[in-house]
DNA sequence: TTGACATATTAAACATTGTTTAATAATTGA
DNA sequence: TCAATTATTAAACAATGTTTAATATGTCAA
């Protein structure tokens, strides 16, 4: 028996404390629970194909209770959409240039930027879906927000690289060197949307000696 | 009355004839007015926002009615993708470049296809979803082999620029035509679709500009 | 003219979506 | 033990693409 009111009273403050420290553990778990879930059906089917039974039956629960977690079908995909970005940017970041010259870290990059398409086919399709398919499907808020930050994080990459080359002077001073990034993003990126068309296959053309050709392109022009 | 039977049921077949003729020409004509409504209806909502009954609404008469003309909604689609697929084709093809520098025609096609974009962005829309967004929606058969041999015939424009300016060596000789003009396409579409996702705004750079900057990173290079 | 037959057309039904709701089960604190 | 909050579910809902079964329409032969 609690002869100390006091510590009594504190005792159960801590029991509701750890209790409710629990309970939000728990709550985290089944978030990730349904990501978990999400993750493997949107990298499967894709946005469209995915579907939020398929999600609720992959995480052994019911399709009403994903909505007591996420609001709706566009915020759990953003959540998998974030991931992507952050898988992307891990491998654009790892690409271990520092210190090299900025015409090679250029190369770097877009070689990096390649091989998250090949090695992540299936983020690649994730990515490129919110980039490019969503006037069409609506994604609305903050969620967009948060995801064109990481989108612009991984351009960024590149004008920091731009904006060192100018500076010491082995890139023609540009008017605008956000107009040379997004120039050269550009280029990476519609080679790699062209090869995802299947053009390349096409015309017997390898995806690696095709960026490299356009590496080339990019940095020496194709003009005699 | 027919005396002669011969003329009679000669007249007969004739009217036969017209008779079917004016039903196919009917039966054309239901199908245009559901093209009719569906280009409309395509063009303002897009491929995912736009539906049967939307376009059965439009065209004044019953969903079902649609698939006895059309197979499916793709089909539907499919048709309208060609329609913007020919005003591509012509804008491309209308350069009047004959005669000028193989390097002038290329420019005069990176314009054409900004052309496009500005003056028909739902057309543009129709296209690039087609070109992005199908590997989620499923576009079968061969209304998807049709189209793609029409996004083909727009590369080939610039393909056979490629092959005439190495023959006059106003390029350097490439080992791969097709692999120059696709590095040359993506470029060209790739700045498009950055504009599309809204970067150009946001630094508040302009698409004429930008994509001049884009001919003239590729055809002098960036290097000093 | 009538009746059979093919075609055109529709309304309704169907299966599958994303999402909501109302009810139930579980857990907690008093 | 009980009230209340929370977690969970089954069922319902509205909207989709598509199918079906029925109906209207028009044609041709007898």
């Amino acid at each position: 028996m609690n002869l100390n009111p006091r510590i009594g009273s504190q005792c159960m403050k801590t029991i509701s404390q750890a209790i409710a420290r629990r309970k939000e553990n728990e709550k985290q778990e089944r978030r990730e629970r349904i990501l978990s879930a999400a993750k493997s059906v949107f990298l499967k089917k894709g946005y469209l194909g995915a579907t939020m039974r398929d999600i609720a039956l992959q995480a052994e629960l019911s399709p009403g209770l994903i909505y007591h977690y996420f609001d709706n079908k566009d915020h759990v995909y953003g959540q998998i959409c974030e991931e992507a970005f952050h898988i992307l940017l891990s491998i654009l970041r790892k690409t271990e240039s520092a210190g090299k010259p900025p015409l090679m870290k250029m190369e770097l990059i877009a070689r990096a930027y390649l091989r998250f398409y090949l090695e992540y086919p299936e983020y690649f399709e994730i990515i490129s879906f919110k980039e490019l398919g969503f006037k069409q499907v609506g994604l609305r808020g903050e969620i967009v927000e948060r995801l064109n930050r990481l989108s612009l994080e991984a351009i960024n990459l590149l004008h920091e690289i731009v904006v060192e080359g100018i500076a010491d002077q082995s890139l023609v001073p540009q008017r605008d060197t956000w107009a040379t990034t997004l120039s050269l993003w550009a280029a990476i990126e519609g080679i790699i949307f062209i090869h995802k068309r299947g053009y390349m296959e096409m015309f017997g053309l390898d995806i690696r000696q095709q960026l490299e050709h356009q590496i080339s392109i990019l940095l020496d022009g194709i003009r005699r």
